[in-house]
This record gives structure tokens, sequence and C-alpha cells, in this order.
DNA sequence: CTGAACAAGGGGAAAAAACCCCTTTTTTAT
DNA sequence: ATAAAAAAGGGGTTTTTTCCCCTTGTTCAG
């Protein structure tokens, strides 16, 4: 029989080779692959540098290039391969963002190896494994008319310099502009965001990964 | 020849299990037990639920009860137990932490299988194994005098609640002081961090784990 | 017992942040 | 082509923050 063939995306060392392992115990799996980054990855599916995979594990916290960016360039250039994502992470954003850009799944760490295994057939067989916490958050999706909040570029740009002890006027020099127009994006920011001052400017900022600390 | 027993205590059942794993392939090594945290570990060590172990190996980011409290548990009950800790933290906060506590060395989690192995080894023969970032650290710590900053229950409070939209007198209320009270406070740790804004002090609660986002 | 350190509080003022309402120019979508 | 958004800038005001220097008790070690 053949067996299920599987790569593995992530920079823990400790973590993928150990994991092929335990793959390895299973008879219907083998790990054809392992890769430190989205980057390493690409390259070498670019390269056609093994045996096309069945399903990729796709770690999301990585330096170079990191789970998400990944994933947008897997549905962009190769929507058919099936990605099973496995992180710490359990953040609704994140989630969120791995699942609408195709991943078929999302597992966290702390999963029991044997649930582990049963998502990877599911994975293979029906094409998709959502746990509780994934579908949770797609009911919730669909329910709450959902208003998308979209920053710019150049809102961002401030966001990041309001996260320092810079006032606001020497943000408007570090941005060419005046004092006045950065006065405008801030008040823009309160209201879209839903905040009063820039403590909770900062505060959003560093829940959502804009700024890192 | 009698195998090196090994403890693993990590939240992450799926990364435990397979280090469990690839600790088996090494023939010197046996993996005698398993915990996803301190707590239960301690359980099981007070009720001597298993043979004394050579090394435990401790995941530093856990919930219940996490590395660093474990580790002072056991500083104080069983410094005799070799711990190796294994996080994907690298912030020096977090190692000396760890290091002051009794740990014997500090692996991050993307280490090569093959230095882990060797980190093992030394561990059990020498007693130690510090990476070049913990020494670095560690050297660093005797050359800069080190003038440890200690933060009082009240600075704490206060912290705290800089980290809100509030305004200071509604922080006054809050910690049923004069507005002026707070003035104090806050100057007083402006200059103790040496931060000019409150946006800074958000910035250092939040890099220093006093409030979670 | 005394002096240092500390906690709590205060006056007054300058700087920064927040707020409101308004104009011009550039982009963008239909 | 044109109407609607978005980006940039502004005037003027109130509130909040930041800063400096000062007083009164309390605690605690030498």
């Amino acid at each position: 029989m053949e067996k299920i063939k599987i790569i593995i995306v992530d920079d823990h060392l400790l973590f993928s080779q150990s994991l092929a392992y335990l793959i390895s115990k299973y008879k219907e799996f083998e790990v054809i692959g392992s890769y430190a980054n989205g980057k390493e990855f690409i390259s070498a599916y670019e390269s056609a540098d093994f045996n096309l995979p069945n399903i990729v594990l796709l770690d999301v916290n990585m330096p170079i290039m990191d789970g998400i960016e990944t994933m947008k360039w897997i549905k962009e250039h190769h929507a058919e391969l099936k990605v099973l994502a496995l992180s710490v992470n359990d953040d609704e954003e994140t989630i969120m963002k791995m699942i609408t850009n195709g991943a078929k799944g999302y597992l966290l760490k702390d999963t029991d190896p044997i649930v582990f295994k049963e998502a990877l057939l599911e994975v293979y067989n029906k094409g998709f494994y959502y746990t509780e916490i994934v579908s949770g958050f797609l009911i919730n999706k669909l329910n709450q008319n959902e208003t998308k909040i979209v920053l710019k570029e150049r809102e961002v740009e401030f966001i990041k310099l309001a996260c320092t002890e810079k006032t606001y006027k020497e943000i408007a020099e570090g941005m060419c502009l005046s004092p006045k127009t950065i006065d405008g994006y801030r008040e823009n920011l309160f209201q879209k965001l839903e905040l009063k001052t820039r403590i909770g400017l900062v505060l959003y900022a560093v829940k959502h990964k804009i700024v890192c600390i």
C-alpha cells in the first residue's frame, strides 16, 4: 500500500525531527521532507526537489517566512496542496487567516497524538479537519455581519510610531506630514477602532501584532 | 548498561510525545515520564510515582504552573535534580530566571537534535550545558553592575491601570488615592525605568509581562 | 534617638493629547 | 466624466499629561 506522503515545515528542529519520528511510527504515513521556514519549502517545491506531498504540516510562527505568508503563496500557486496548520497560537485572527487562505485544518501543538493521527487521515480522505475551536470561529464569522477593519499602509506606519515615546509633532516630522494631518490619522483611527486614547492604540497595536515588542 | 533516565515536562503533547520517540532512538537514554505542566510533575514526584530521573526536560511556557514556578519549587525542594530548560523563548529575562533558579542548561526548541543529544550527555556527565547565548548573558551580568529593578505591589497595580484608557484621575479613584499621589507614582517609575511617557510605561509593562494582552 | 527612606499628598505651569468642525486636492469607482 | 471617498492640512479649545519643587507623617536601621 502506498503511504501518505507528508512534508513538515517548522523552524523548531527539535520538534520537526521528533514529529517525523512520531509519524514514522504510523504505518500509513511517511515524511518525505522537512523545512525550517516557508522560503526553504517554496524553493524546494519549485525545484521539484521531492515527490508531491499529500499533506503539508505547516507551522505558523516561523522566522524568515511565516505560516501565513507561506499559506498565501500556496493558495496562489498550488491551491491543490492540502495544508494542515500546526501552531501554539490559538487566537482567532491567526486561525482565520490560515483557514481563509486555504488551510484544511488548524491543530494546536498540545493536541493528543491520537487526534493528530485522525486529523491527518481525515485531511487526506475528506479533504479537511476542523476542530471545535476552528468551527466555532467559522460560525461566529457567519453570524456577526463582520465589518472587517482594514488599516492602510500609512496608518500602520503612524501606529508604529505612536507606539514609541515620540510626541505627535515628532511623529509628523518622521512621516513628513504636518502635525495637523497626524491629528487626522489619530482621530480617524480612534473612531475606526473605537478607542479614546493613544494608550488604547498602543494596546491595539500590540494585540494585533502591528508592533512587536 | 543502565540508561540515563529522563522526564519531560511540556504542555505540547505533540511535542513531548514526539520528543520521547526521538530520545528513545538514542540508546543512552530512556524517557520514564511525561507531564503537561509543573503541577502534574510535582504531584507525581511527591508521590514517588517513578524512579528518580537523571535529567528533567522542562518547558518554560506552560499553563497552570510554568517552567519558572516549577524551577523555583525544584530549587527549594530537590536542588539535586538536573534540569535542562527547553523553550522557544530566547529573551534574557526568562533565560536568567531559569538559570539563576538552578537550571543546568537552556536550549531553544530550534536546536539541532545532534546538539540536543550532546547537551543531554553533558548535563548528565558534567552537570551543565551552557550554549553561547546563555553564557553571553551570564558574562553580561557579571560585567555590568546590575542594578536590579524591583517594582512594589502598589506600583505594579498602578502600571496595570496605566495600561488602560483610564485617565490618571480615574486611576486614582480606582486605587483610592489622590491624583497627586498617582503623579508621584508615575514620576517615580519614569525615573526608575528611564521612561518619558505613559506610552513607554505601557510598552515596558507589555515587554515585561506585567500586563497580558 | 535620629536621620534616611518612603508613602501620601499638594501648587502651579508648560507641553502634549484629544476634540470639533472646516478647506483643498487627489484618487477611485461607476 | 463625474460624484464620492480619501488624503492632507488647518484654527481654536479643552482636557490630560508631564514636570519641578515642596510638606507631612511613618517606618526602620544604626
